[in-house]
RNA sequence: GCCGAGAUGGCGGAAUCGGUAGACGCAGCGGACUCAAAAUCCGCCGAUGGCAACAUCGUGGGGGUUCGAUUCCCCCUCUCGGCACCA
């Protein structure tokens, strides 16, 4: 055994050894249970950052864990390659998005090789390949024939500059992130998933996924957001002819106190009240104005315009004025919605703001409604109850709503009902580097689906980029075709799939991809049953990633992809992982852009509570911008590449510190402070079993009586076996295992005896170490392990289990409260009972000194733990 | 704005079901070894008061429940993630 603990040498050979055994090579094997341990997969980037490192670390450790447990184990990588960036350092570099995406895969790959990572590359993906996206494009033409997609207008951001539609990350403070054009809104078709056809059966089944972390299920549950309410129409007479202006309410028993209604400027009224009003046009003009994104429509100032159009309320009669609001969504219910101000907190402020009458109907015993200000109990639904509505008045907001929703229907003007907040999935995108969408638009025939023999489209991938407008609409060579129907000529869809999509189902294919002639096979079935049995990735997916892919396998399932039973639930454990975040810099450029500066280039000062004040770039001395601390990312160019760790200290050192670093779940900021002591710690462990391994090789211990110092350190070890076990399957909490293992390795140098019985106990922990560890450090682990048992390969070991006769202990130490304050301890013997225990409390010093002779209040016995005495 | 999460020493974190707050590690300080340094080993290391024994305070802030609260409840502040075209 080599004297000095060398990384660089060791981990070659023991992933040379692992690549001739086949160890990671995953084979379907119905004669033992399998355990799919999947980690989302990588956008290639470039490089990886320390994100990856942390996600494919957890699920190595799990991977290598179950193998140890005896599981038949699949852990698979791919590489989710088409997307946005490609496109980007196509226009920056010259070079075409799929040259820079396959470079990328190259060298991230060689990454996670020598990061040891036990995956299966035989069942290697990547998404923009034809094998892959072929399958996709199919069952894309069999949901279009079952109508689950179907076009219709869509909203998106448009650059009027560069002529081209941004994603919500391409704009900036309104404005296009390379032109600085203001953005506007604008109306094109788009092809759309149905999921709300699904709404019900994803959010019921959230409650059958007791794998999954509560926080997840929750975000799900409330994006899908159920909610029971009205739907119901103000009738109206505009230039003569009959209207109805149909809006939804939570809040039907606030009807009464309706003082006018928003509608969205895309909204037919608001076209009408436009032709005859240039004011009105005006402002349907200024809506349009800006982004489309959720977050920035509800932070900005809430803005409103009469029309001049007037609606009949349908209970009163009244006459009710339309306004446009530009808080009011088109793409949401109908487009329009009733305003109570005196119950409805944004309609409170927008009536101020305005002028306009508001009308309290709802009560609170004991409150007093005023005007001045919004006050929580107008909102109340479980205290108030109905006033100044007539014949409502009195009722409760649940009667209420039963009542009026009666009456509206019997007027034929409104029916309960169910509404989601759910969307349709809209997947057309206007970029080059996606999966392109399989229709061709004829003239004559309409939109058809591709038949299957033309499949796959194959996105030609020798382009030039210019950032204005998809290159597949400039290319008459994929875009000319003939009609699948008429045969007649036909223009084929340019536009591409929403990279969701690939990834919605990518794990599936894991398990097939050499299948040329299905989407999926009876392999799933093997994989896959009951679930994947644990899938890793960022928390950042908790919803939208998480909810396409339980929607994709349903999709699936109703086409009859799957045998019996069917697999509807992807992912039967889910493991969210923190981000890795890490501050940003930048500086602005003469037109305001932000040009991102990686961590890694600038001097950073930080203020007393450790956050960077200010910062200079190495590079010339000069100041940058500092910017928040966010997850890190290629858009920020804030991730931190491993590569110079693992060149320095080895990839043992890198997995253990970013596993001890902190718990799985949790975020995590970035800093290198600490990985010398991960470093530390396996060349400490190296010298140990070098030391031990020097002076010759014992059988590990196995009975026999031991001094107490022994028989305490075995104790430790099997306690140690059990609580790893346990963080690693039950808890995934890998720092506090690691911890577990250092006490026990600083136990175990504490004793110094080098009687026979003392070395047998060594070497029963020190190959029990090498066993806990593998998973996490497995190279050192595995070099570890043939030193003290020659021959024996660490990762074909099955994980240790404890020795139930090593844990039995006599005495135990209780701790001693008063009043709930620590006042010392006791020693007792571990069976003792309650009586005796709390006489044994009783008789202390502490205890006699705060009693002065009286007698306690109360005395609390909490077995194996404390005592209380309460005077 | 809405939804979800988090906040514990100088730093990362531990305390698993309401029961010893600060395990383990980093940084720091002191010592041993060394010609010296590095490496390594040993010790100290929340704050205040005290020679010490020890006492008081202390888990973002404010209240509450309890014999006992980092843990449960209410209110607030800040930070992070998501908000449907970043992936």
């Amino acid at each position: 055994m080599q004297e000095k603990y060398l990384p660089a040498e060791l981990e070659v050979a023991a992933q040379e050894l692992w690549d001739r055994s086949g160890a990671a090579r995953a084979i379907e094997d119905p004669s033992r249970p399998k355990y799919y341990c999947l980690s989302m997969f990588p956008y290639p980037s470039g490089k990886l950052h320390m994100g990856h490192v942390r996600n494919y670390t957890i699920g190595d450790v799990l991977a290598r864990f179950h193998r140890m447990l005896g599981y038949n184990v699949l852990q698979p990588m791919g590489w989710d390659a088409f997307g946005m960036p490609a496109e980007n350092a196509a226009m920056q570099h010259k070079v075409p998005p799929a040259q820079w995406t396959y470079a990328n895969i190259d060298y991230m790959k060689t990454q996670l090789k020598r990061l040891g990572f036990a995956i299966d590359w035989t069942r290697e993906l990547a998404t923009c390949r034809p094998e892959y996206y072929r399958w996709e494009q199919w069952l894309f033409t069999r949901l279009y024939e079952k109508g689950l997609i179907y076009q219709r207008l869509g909203t998106v951001n448009w650059d009027p500059v560069d002529q081209t539609v941004l994603a919500n990350e391409q704009v900036i403070d309104g404005r296009g992130w390379r032109s600085g054009a203001p953005i506007e809104k604008r109306e094109i078709p788009m092809y759309y998933m149905k999921i709300t056809a699904y709404a019900e059966e994803l959010l019921a089944d959230l409650d059958q996924l007791p794998g999954w972390p509560e926080q997840v299920r929750l975000m799900q549950k409330n994006w899908i957001g159920k909610s029971t309410g009205v739907r119901f129409a103000f009738p109206y007479e505009l230039d003569g002819e009959a209207g109805q202006l149909w809006v939804f309410t939570t809040r039907a028993d606030t009807l009464m106190g309706v003082t006018f209604c928003a509608v969205a400027a895309e909204h037919p009224l608001a076209s009408h009240a436009a032709a005859r009003d240039p004011q009105v046009a005006a402002f349907v003009e200024e809506c349009k104005r800006g982004g489309v994104a959720e977050a920035d429509l509800a932070t900005m100032e809430k803005k409103g315009l009469p029309t001049g159009i007037f609606v009949t309320h349908p209970l009163n009669g009244e006459q009710v004025e339309v306004w446009i609001g530009n808080y009011v969504l088109m793409g949401y219910g109908d487009g329009a919605v009733m305003a109570v101000p005196a119950h409805d907190e944004r309609d409170f402020v927008f009536a101020r703001k305005y002028g306009l009458p508001i009308r309290q109907v709802i009560a609170v015993a004991g409150e007093v409604f005023s005007l001045d200000a919004w006050q929580e109990w107008y909102a109340d639904k479980q205290r108030g109850v109905c006033v100044n509505s007539g014949k409502y008045d009195g009722l409760t907001c649940e009667t209420a709503v039963d009542a009026i929703a009666a009456d509206l229907s019997a007027k034929g003007l409104g029916e309960k009902k169910v509404q989601f907040r759910l969307r349709d999935w809209g997947i057309s995108r206007q970029r080059y580097w996606g999966c392109p969408i399989p229709i061709v638009h004829c003239p004559r025939c309409g939109a058809l689906p591709v038949p299957d023999e033309e499949l796959p489209v194959i996105l030609p991938e020798d382009v030039a980029i210019t950032g204005a407008g998809s290159p597949l609409a400039r290319m008459p060579g994929f875009y000319q075709c003939t009609c699948p129907q008429c045969g007649g000529p036909a223009r084929r869809e340019t536009d591409t799939l929403d990279t969701f999509v690939e990834s919605s189902w990518y794990f599936l294919r894991y398990c097939c991809p050499d299948n040329d002639r299905a989407m999926v096979d009876e392999r799933v079935a093997y994989w896959c049953a009951g679930g994947i049995d644990q899938y890793i990735g960022g928390i950042e997916h908790a919803i939208l990633h998480l909810l396409y892919a339980r929607f994709w396998t349903r999709l699936m399932r109703d086409v009859g992809l799957f045998g019996e039973p069917p697999l509807a639930e992807p992912f039967a454990n889910l493991l969210t992982q923190g981000m890795v975040v890490a501050p940003t810099f930048y500086r602005e450029d003469s037109h305001g852009k932000k040009l991102w500066i990686n961590p890694a280039e600038v001097d950073a000062v930080h203020d007393e509570r450790g956050r960077a004040s200010g910062a200079t770039l190495r590079a010339d001395g000069l100041p940058v911008v500092v910017g928040g601390i966010e997850k890190m990312s290629k858009s920020k160019n804030n991730g931190v590449d491993p590569q110079a760790l693992i060149d320095q200290y080895g990839a043992d050192t890198a997995r253990l510190f970013i596993m001890f670093a902190s718990p799985p779940e949790q975020s995590l900021e970035w800093s290198d402070a600490g990985v010398e002591g991960a470093f530390r710690f396996l060349k400490r462990l190296w010298r140990i079993v070098h030391q031990h391994v020097s002076t010759g090789l014992v059988a590990p211990h196995v009975e026999g009586n031991l001094s107490a110092d022994l028989k305490g350190l075995r104790r430790q070890l099997h306690q140690t076996i059990a609580k790893v076990a346990d963080d690693y399957g039950r808890r995934k909490q890998f720092n506090t295992a690691i911890a577990a293992v250092m006490e026990l390795l600083n136990a175990c140098t504490r004793i110094n005896d080098d009687s026979a019985a003392a070395r047998a106990v060594r070497q029963e922990v020190l190959e029990a170490v090498t066993l806990l560890l593998n998973p996490i450090v497995p190279h050192v682990c595995e070099a570890l392990h043939a030193a003290l048992r020659p021959g024996c390969t660490a990762s074909s070991q099955a994980f240790p289990t404890p020795d139930a006769s090593a844990l039995v202990q006599d005495e135990i130490e209780l701790v001693l409260q008063i009043n709930g304050k620590l006042r010392g301890s006791l020693r007792v013997a571990a069976a003792a009972d309650r009586a005796t225990i709390e006489a044994a409390a009783l008789a202390c010093d502490a205890a006699c000194r705060q009693l002065a002779g009286a007698a306690p209040r109360k005395v609390v016995v909490v077995p194996g733990r404390l005592v209380n005495i309460v005077v």
